[in-house]
DNA sequence: GACATTACGATAGTATTACTATCACATTTA
DNA sequence: TAAATGTGATAGTAATACTATCGTAATGTC
């Protein structure tokens, strides 16, 4: 059975919520193609309104601008790893298994749907490789900040140090280890597919490479 | 004494080289601060030119775009790096001594200078800090790296990397574990600055949150 | 069944951005 | 003395990032 999975993003991020309509639908849906087609800057909002086979002022009644548009697209994102992680964890009792199972989950691709109703999530998964620090590495970040549109992240990120600080209740820097490793888990994923030379991915490793080094880390650090 | 550092910028980032001329010094001078006060976003070469004193065309002659310009300043800060690592780490020996100083100078601010015709080494910092992934993170990653702009990039973090193997033969990911200590450096500058509850910052810790966070990551790491 | 609301398409228009082109003039160099 | 170089001034263009208005079809409400 197939099924679209839908989430509450926050109510500031967008004018016209997307999800209570087919033309906000699609928006969504096409705009996860056409970012990852042509990347976020040469993105626009009248080169989607043609590919949805719509109007630019349409699209405009849904979300201010193509910022808004990314973050939304990157919190629906982090609330899918978040409702994918607690699916993954049930039953898991262990706190070294609940780790190594939220390690996998980053640093590999998402399960493809099979619908064509979904977004696709092979290319949800580049863009938030190569877009998501892209909405908070803005200059009024503390200003878009004051409405909780990342709260989402700040939600996995307290979720994942939660684990970590129950699995070591010594060690000092959970919350920044738990930020370091779904940051390092993109990145890792996105000098090994365009700089190779920054990682040490090789032919062989080159699928597990990610989730290798980063078990590693992980499990060093907190002992 | 003061003086005014020069490296040898990769000579396809600019069209005409900035460090030959006085426009060209004060168009990356004053570009320094002004992407640090707008953002990257909202600096544009109509605004740079006004603050310089010229025109957007005559800046146009040094650099075709505003991303060339950003590449340059980043690389100008890489090579500035790679310089003050050699310069800091004379009879050092122990390659654990080494680590540390490495790690000292990434979490830290520049040395900030005291002539007016140097770049401003704060604003540098926090460019780097908020702009300096914005050079990759670009759809034409691969079509631009072929001309080596990343190189003092990549040389820094072999160069890192090369102590790190020094320091345990053993270890399998030393360049990953470099570009890691790199990025995470400055994302948790930026985190414990923007967004603190990404963070394990407190009042307390706030100024050496950074160094102490990546100092017990890296040794832990490495044994 | 009349009426109001909503969602959308169509069209138009504006300020800004991101360039490109040309020409005149001053300075340096050969 | 002529040629080359660097700059300023000005003009112009296509694209971007919006905002505003109007008509109309579909849906819901009294």
């Amino acid at each position: 059975m197939d099924f679209k999975l839908s989430f509450n993003v926050n109510e500031t991020i967008y004018l016209r919520n997307p999800e209570s309509t087919e033309l906000g639908k699609k928006i969504v849906k096409q705009s996860i193609d056409l970012i990852y087609e042509l990347g976020f800057e040469a993105f626009t909002f009248k080169k989607l309104a043609k590919e949805v086979g719509t109007t630019e002022a349409s699209i405009y009644r849904y979300f201010e601008n193509k910022h808004r548009l990314l973050l939304y697209i990157i919190n629906w994102y982090w609330l899918f790893m978040d409702y994918l992680i607690d699916f993954q964890l049930q039953n898991i009792n262990e706190n070294k298994q609940k780790l190594k199972t939220i390690i996998q989950i980053l640093a590999n691709e998402l399960p493809e749907s099979t619908s064509g109703l979904d977004y696709n999530k092979r290319y949800l998964n580049q863009i938030v490789i190569s877009e998501s620090s892209k909405v908070y590495l803005i200059k009024d970040v503390a200003e878009i900040n004051k409405n909780e549109v990342f709260k989402p992240y700040k939600d996995l990120c307290a979720k994942i140090a939660d684990v970590m600080a129950l699995y070591n209740k010594k060690y000092a820097f959970p919350k920044s280890l738990s930020t370091t490793l779904i940051e390092t888990a993109h990145q890792q994923q996105f000098f090994s597919q365009h700089l190779p030379r920054l990682t040490d991915v090789t032919e062989k490793n080159k699928k597990k490479f990610t989730g290798q080094f980063l078990e590693d880390l992980v499990f060093k650090v907190l002992g």
